[in-house]
DNA sequence: TAAGCTAGGACAAAGGTTTGTTTCGTCGGC
DNA sequence: GCCGACGAAACAAACCTTTGTCCTAGCTTA
């Protein structure tokens, strides 16, 4: 990146033998070594604090503009970068976050972490991700170690999970739970769930629906939690029948959760279901109990991806702010860091409800009357 | 984590006083300042190099038992974790890999990006992700500054694009392209896209199909090309047609591929798609038209995903081990990072073919004759 | 008994920045 | 003519590790 030596020539002449180390330039055999700010210092025959603060534009400094002009264009020749692991040594702060997520196909995950890792490159911060599998969590104090070791200034935890029991505590470092809800308070960024799930139950109670199933994954996952939970008190509110089965988060759990719902108990009309795999069971189980979608019963993903649209039938989806959810959890934890705790998270906008064909109005057998529309 | 404090007590007695910094205990006000190596050498009463090399198993330096376990006692004792800044700028060495990459929702990107995570992390290496938009790229020369700032050992370069005309010539720090072949030579870990594609055509060619078309991405994207290319050797050399349609790697690219197939030229009876949104406009063109898959048009997606199998023609593909390829990139980088260049990587296994139900012998009217299975 | 060797450490110099404190002139004011 | 202030920059102490070199006893050997 543009010849460097003749910056030395033009520079201060003489007084350059100074003991330390080699100049960027010059170097024989291998890699040229990278500029450092003594490199600078050395050309330009001033000393090195004075390097710093004229490259990081110090106000409390006054320099003489000459001096100013030949540090920046010195820089610039010798392709100055400043190197960031001295800066944050000294600085104690890194300008790192860590992402910690499981590393799952479900497209939900790489919204959240799209939006997350945009954010983050906007205020300056590089990300790094860290594994957490969703079976065999570790305790969070464990990813507790990559900010003690400064290798990054906050964590973003984004596991699925509710606070495993084995929590270990409380983690001191900055940090903020990414939709879930984390055993210190303050810290959570989390996704409106009871607005999806009013979203879905007002949808489908619009077209005459009275009686809702949820399908979703284990309680234990945080999100399904506080679907479970919104879903029972809205139905309960508004005296709608709802059954909720939890399963596995997998095609084969949302085909088990089907089967049993239809040999237990009334049938619903409409059944939301949590996750995208599950759905693909779902309808697996539906069309292979001889019911219709949507004749039969009318179906909601709470998972939206764009392949809903081209299924055998298209699903209709609540289609949450993700990215939004990454962002914000990313700003939150920057505030943090910088000392601005804000308290907790809710992310509401914009939330829409994507209606494909998979949503009608119940069938006359089970539908209360006004089924008109 | 433990009670620190019981190590000076039991400590070495009297010869506390240095005047260095207040010990990782007895903080008064807020966050208990992180154990250094100071701390434990003053609380056993050695030098601070002698905790390092005990801590670090120097093989070079012989210790007493005694003081060896008290210095690990001590160290566990104060949670002792090294500052990885201050290591990495002394060894030259940060122990982090960038993976260059676009935030796409495609889910190939997502099952390479976990295949380099999780390599990555049993090798001992944190990732750090940085974006390149599919559209707009820069050079991969501007991602070099993540190395010269030493926050990085090397470049994970998996953006799909072809050496950009504006390269700005070869990145010195350790690097690998990821399933693109970079401007110089020997660091390239890509797919066997070939092999693929042959095994694309021996499975149509085994049910009679003498006639092919490719829809894929735009050719700038090396992927595409290096299909592209071998789809046009082997149907040459077997002596197929073979019609290459090159779109936006979208649902309307996708689209637009097979409208202008079909109004130009013989219809192929098999159709392979580079894309998974390409898939989607692809059937609904398909049907749109009133082409029936795989009746009148086989179709092949070389993009894997669990949603081909639920649409409304479940669609077969040629599924490639992205995860591999991942994992293969990590070593081959971390290889150079050590000094063991080894050359280009060709990833072939473990590749399938994934059969569902959106291929079947041509039509007859198209066949050639032997269209008997 | 003196020289030499070894075990067991201490010393100190990096590694590249940041930043509080001094220093050295020079100028202005009285 | 002297004091204070100020502009402009140097000095030096961190930040925390790693690692080459040096030192000091105690022991062995000639």
């Amino acid at each position: 990146m543009s010849q460097a030596g003749v910056a030395d020539a033009a520079g201060a002449g003489g007084g350059t033998g100074g003991p330390a180390s080699a100049p960027a330039e010059a170097q024989a055999g291998g890699q040229r070594r990278a500029s450092r700010l003594i490199d600078i210092a050395e050309a330009v025959g001033v000393h090195v604090s004075t390097v710093s603060r004229v490259l990081n534009g110090d106000p409390a400094q006054s320099i003489r503009p000459e001096v100013y002009e030949r540090i920046l264009a010195t820089a610039r020749e010798q392709g100055y970068r400043p190197n960031a692991l001295a800066r944050a040594l000294k600085r104690q702060r890194t300008g790192a976050l860590t992402f910690v997520m499981p590393l799952e196909r479900n497209p939900s995950w790489a919204r959240l972490q799209g939006g997350a890792l945009r954010r983050a490159s906007e205020r300056g911060y590089v990300v790094m991700i860290m594994e957490e599998p969703t079976e065999d969590p570790k305790p969070p104090g464990d990813y507790r170690y990559l900010v003690e070791e400064s290798r990054a200034d906050g964590l973003l935890l984004a596991t699925p999970l509710r606070i495993p029991e084995h929590a270990g505590g409380v983690i001191a470092a900055p940090h903020v739970y990414v939709n879930r809800r984390g055993p210190d308070r303050g810290n959570d960024v989390v996704m409106d769930e009871p607005a999806a799930v009013r979203m879905f139950v007002d949808h489908a109670a619009g077209l005459g629906h009275r009686s809702f199933a949820l399908i979703d994954g284990p309680p234990s996952v945080d999100t399904v939690h506080r679907r479970a939970t919104a879903a029972r008190r809205i139905c309960a509110e508004a005296g709608y029948d709802l059954t909720v089965r939890h399963a596995a988060p997998n095609e084969d759990g949302g085909w088990d959760a089907v089967m049993k719902m239809l040999r237990h108990g009334p049938r619903p009309t409409v059944c939301g279901v949590g996750h995208l795999t599950q759905l693909f069971g779902v309808m697996a189980a539906l069309r292979a109990a001889g019911l219709e979608v949507p004749g039969d019963m009318s179906v909601v993903s709470f998972d939206e991806d764009q392949c809903l649209a081209f299924l055998e039938v298209p699903v209709s989806s609540v289609c949450m702010p993700l990215p939004e959810l990454g962002a914000a959890a990313v700003e939150a934890l920057i505030a943090r860091i910088e000392g601005n705790p804000a308290g907790d998270v809710m992310i509401r906008e914009p939330m829409s409800l994507r209606q494909r064909a998979s949503v009608a109005p119940p069938p006359q057998r089970a539908g209360a009357g006004r089924s008109g529309l």
